[in-house]
DNA sequence: CTTATTTAAGACAAAATTGTCTTTAAATAA
DNA sequence: TTATTTAAAGACAATTTTGTCTTAAATAAG
């Protein structure tokens, strides 16, 4: 569904709104620990989601990765995909067509709408302050 | 969402089962003329799906791809997916975990248990059939 | 100013996916 | 039997994705 960078960068963000929501700004090595992720991999990415104003990197000693009140609130999960992988799979067809609409639908088309508009829905209104309280109460996990 | 070898059989399959209600059996050229998709590409494909009796496939002059009737109305669409992509997509975790679920679930887990399952009742219930009529009466289109 | 610590950037490498080509096997027709 | 036609199988190549490593840049502390 999404790719392994965009993977690393969900869990990431929400580790790091966990540990801004406790003061705590995180460095790349501590992400890494409690995501499972790659480190050089996520530090790529993070420095991605950085340039997109999803999260803020700070250089040198007692630098790292923190999230301010309103990225970590306002920040939806859309937003990360998009970033990372683009909008297709919010948008692409199916069956990979350039263009594929009502007016000229791939034979998947009528049976795809919805789906992909409910997951465009979900992922549009889940932002990463409602993960992160699932991750502060135990609810959740990051690594399995 | 589905590989490239997952869109590729889709497609092929459809075409193949038009022609076949039309008692054409189709060679691999053919498809891959109506289908936009690399021919030497689909032919694996289609020996995998020919495997798992989605279709037959005869050797020889005069040979070729074709459906028969059971195997036109009663193929779904996942299980062309499963045969091709495996299964991960109507069960897998957003996130790649190993293993998520109610008693251990991802940060994701409860949002995206409708999308996935509405996904995989879509291609459980659809079968090549439903697909092959809309491409037949000329509502929908394989190339684009 | 120098040193240590951290992310940034980009080259590099490994693995997976996508795609092609050649050879083989099967089936048919002559 | 022989030649022809087709898919099957698998080696090979190209591309994309995933992941690592090295060097640079920024920042803080002494």
């Amino acid at each position: 569904m999404f790719s392994k960078a965009c993977e690393h960068g969900i869990k990431a963000v929400v580790y790091i709104a966990t540990q801004s929501m406790n003061g705590h700004r995180v460095k790349i090595t501590e992400v890494s620990e409690h995501t499972g992720t790659p480190e050089a991999f996520t530090a790529k990415v993070l420095g991605l989601l950085s340039k997109h104003n999803i999260l803020h990197s700070i250089k040198g000693p007692y630098g790292g990765f923190e999230m301010d009140q309103k990225q970590i609130h306002e920040t939806k999960l859309a937003e990360i995909v998009n970033a990372v992988d683009g909008n297709h799979i919010f948008t692409g067809c199916a069956l990979g067509l350039k263009e594929c609409n009502a007016d000229k639908p791939c034979p998947m088309h009528y049976n795809f709408v919805k789906i992909r508009s409910d997951l465009k829905q979900m992922m549009e209104n889940t932002s990463i302050h409602d993960l992160a309280i699932g991750l502060i109460s135990g609810e959740s996990i990051l690594i399995r």
